[in-house]
DNA sequence: GCTACTTTCGGAACGTGTTCGAAAAGTCAA
DNA sequence: TTGACTTTTCGAACACGTTCCGAAAGTAGC
């Protein structure tokens, strides 16, 4: 493809390659393998360019991923947005651990760079969400942004923390059990034991999200909401 | 050092190296240039012994952070716990975020592998004062668990955050601030406009985290606190 | 046709964490 | 003294992300 002889005021050597072909692959590649097994040079032999030629169409593999994560969240079908401003938060925050959680990596990505300046407008709504559902329910535009970065720490510890240990849910201890530990030193750890890798298992963020939210916003109404 | 002819019935090739003259090394190293600037190579050189050597003695780079890092909250001074349940609460998760702030570093190996499996017992007294502080509030030791699980997501989400976007404060913006909004898609975002990056570089952790455990422990005791 | 200029392509190389396998240096039993 | 065994040491090598720099392939002006 792309083998016109010229787009007419275009100089320079003609490109072989075109991003969209790269994010493509790249997809491919995922779906294949996982997202651990992409790599630029596998990358790149599966396109069948050089390997630094990538180079001239993503800044780099952050970079790369960050585009597809932006394609991932477009595809994603935007929930009908309840009209109780503290629903409408919970939906657009749940939204947004879905989106991490189906595309973990992602999650580092954006926690090693900053979250609201890298992603398209495309996935601006869950932040416009959460922050004018803040906003509907009282909290002055300062206290928004800040439930947003708190609901936003809370999310992407969440999601990275389970996320790199299902990793080792395979091998050895699920989650994190030591059973050295001293009753006399920890004795609440040690009555607990052995079910803390079963309780750890449990999935507790819509109902910790739940009780942040509903903290966040109670304390940012002193007196009465509007 | 360690020059003795055998230790007696110690069979094999005697050491040069010991584990302990290895986290000596790197603490110099940390402590002249950073942690980004530690390398297994560098360290090695530094020791004069050869690359791989270190491999013997450590299993990879992740171990030898694990074990600066548990070196390190053994130096730390254990805060004086307040008898309120939930003061203890925040005074453990908060010397818990401070140690981690201290070294973001370790805030990525922790989220990389489990947090409680992975650190020696002189840091479980921080895991022990928050469960146990939740079970004195008449938390059950399943709601004490999820409370501990709650905080460290929360905890290592926004050292995670917060360290990697110092990074990119001396170059170009500091948070996560876009000028290309349209008003149209999200008002609120474009009315906060610039104002975004400095409500984002404000420490909000201790409000959000005192905020989190009223929420996660006012839950737990659906009828009267004991 | 020739010379600039511009853009794309990609091989070579660097530094990284890590693995493999062989050599070195000790103990122990015969 | 010899041979088996065990542990430590480390050079060579691998795959990774990334940078450098020269070659390739087009247009624009003369």
């Amino acid at each position: 493809m792309s083998r016109s002889p010229a787009p007419h005021g275009r100089t320079g050597r003609p490109p072989l390659t075109s991003r969209a072909q790269i994010l493509v692959a790249a997809r491919r590649l995922i779906d294949q393998d996982g997202w651990e097994k992409l790599t630029i040079r596998r990358l790149a032999a599966e396109i069948g360019i050089g390997t630094t030629t990538l180079y001239h169409h993503i800044r780099n593999k952050d970079d790369l991923l960050l585009l597809l994560l932006n394609h991932h969240i477009e595809q994603i079908e935007r929930p009908q947005l309840p009209g109780d401003p503290r629903e409408r938060v919970i939906t657009a925050a749940t939204a947004l651990h879905d989106a991490l959680t189906a595309w973990p990596w992602a999650a580092e990505v954006l926690s090693a760079d900053g979250f609201v300046g890298l992603l398209d407008e495309s996935a601006m709504w869950m932040v416009e969400a959460i922050v004018a559902g803040a906003g509907d329910h009282g909290c002055t535009p300062e206290q928004s942004v800040d439930v947003f970065r708190n609901i936003w720490y809370y999310t992407v510890g969440e999601v990275l923390v389970r996320a790199h240990s299902a990793r080792r849910l395979g091998e050895g201890r699920p989650f994190a059990y030591r059973d050295d530990l001293d009753p006399s030193h920890v004795p609440h750890l040690a009555a607990i034991g052995v079910r803390w890798a079963a309780l750890a298992a449990r999935d507790i963020y819509p109902e910790g999200l739940r009780t942040f939210v509903d903290g966040l916003l109670a304390q940012a109404t002193p007196r009465g909401a509007g």
